[in-house]
DNA sequence: GAGCCGCTGGCAGGTTGCTGCCACCGGTCC
DNA sequence: GGACCGGTGGCAGCAACCTGCCAGCGGCTC
């Protein structure tokens, strides 16, 4: 199927549903990916990152992507986790210290796509094409990128961003209590609380639970 | 078998192997053991002291055991952990800040025997009966008793002394290594390096591998 | 209701960690 | 030499921990 496009005129897609209906093939057959956004609740259709990165799975070699994000990207737990699992995932995760007004996307530095407000609820997300726009986007993303940290580096100093229920399960684990007593004391399966305890080591680069015993109590989540 | 004895008359013992002939007999068989020493040197004798303990199994009910000790009993690693499993093996354990000129021993409130300095290499040990003599050996004993300091609360502030192997474990734990690549790379076997850190397990007071992480943090043992 | 989604918890099969037991080795003392 | 001692390392059995898989459940949308 072949789409002949006029290269000067802009898309507007209304809803991440048309988004994903109308683009979403341009992000799994591409070979350079990147975004800019200022937290993760930007895609928030259901499973469909999941698809994706399931897909980088099947393409070889999978396409190089960059994110950029804002701080208030690692605002909470489970956004830190995703992070640092995407990252894990070989793919490049930069922190701007300043926020990101629009969010961005660039397919092969060919394609930008730029939201918009939401109008009713519903985003527009506006695909343009024009070789000079792309072109300008394109430039400023980078030296965006070029001034932003490394996600490793910007998490390094600073103490993951733990619901209450993790900082309790920090407390169990530092009192010493086996996983079967802690998960009894806390009321869930021996399965959810360790998958907890796995989740917390992510989010601490730990390896072992010794090390993870070592990095929260340097990021003084303990005591 | 009976002997009959001379309450007045102190007896001289002259080295370990004769105090543990002659008296032996009484450390077993008592009702309430109470020693002082500045350090765990004083009973050299080979075995003796595992010997002793593992009478303390077999005996109901256990006599009491009071030891009280200078910070000079804390000064190497395997001192340190010797204390710490006579007191988890139920032995009252104290420490004296001042340090304890003569070891003592006083056996159910009726028998002192007080060790005297080196003689040619060979310590002498007075077996002391008289009622009165003990009497006030006791009362002093107790009355440094009262103003020393439980093990345990001794030991909370301040790290355990830990050899350069150790703390070179502490490293290796402390980078996620798993035990077969850290006994590699120290070049021991699996077995042996589980037995040291077992034995900074029980330095550390910790029941898992994250307690010791975080105490091992907290001591400073870590950076 | 049907379908989808995220979360949960059981299960199974794995790895890792823990420890008692024992044989072995080098050193020391008689 | 012989006996003993402390330390080591292999082995075996167990406890603890880790994870992929899947069925089930409540919530949500259509």
């Amino acid at each position: 199927m072949v789409m002949s496009v006029d290269l000067d005129r802009n898309v507007v897609l209304r809803g991440e549903v048309e988004l994903v209906e109308r683009a979403g093939r341009l992000f799994s057959a591409c070979e350079e990916f990147a975004c800019a956004a200022t937290d993760l609740k930007t895609w928030a259709l259901p499973g469909f990152r999941d698809r994706l990165v399931a897909e980088r799975h099947r393409i070889d070699p999978p396409p190089a992507a960059f994110k950029l994000y804002s701080p208030a990207a690692l605002a909470d737990e489970e956004s830190e986790r995703h992070l640092v699992e995407l990252a894990r995932a070989g793919l490049r995760v930069r922190i701007c210290p300043a926020p990101i007004p629009h969010e961005t996307i660039l397919v092969d530095r060919r394609v930008a796509i730029l939201a918009g407000p939401a109008a009713g609820g519903v985003r527009e997300y506006t695909v343009v094409r024009s070789p000079s726009v792309v072109k300008g986007v394109v430039s400023l993303y980078w030296a965006t990128w070029e001034t932003a940290v490394e996600l490793a580096e910007y998490r390094r100093d600073r103490p993951p961003a733990l619901s209450r229920e993790s900082r309790r399960i920090l407390g169990l684990l530092g009192g010493g209590l086996k996983d079967e007593a802690a998960a009894r004391r806390l009321g869930m399966s021996l399965r959810t609380y360790r998958r907890r305890v796995a989740e917390i080591l992510t989010l601490l680069d730990a390896d072992t639970r010794f090390q993870a015993g070592i990095r929260a109590h340097e990021f003084g989540l303990i005591g």
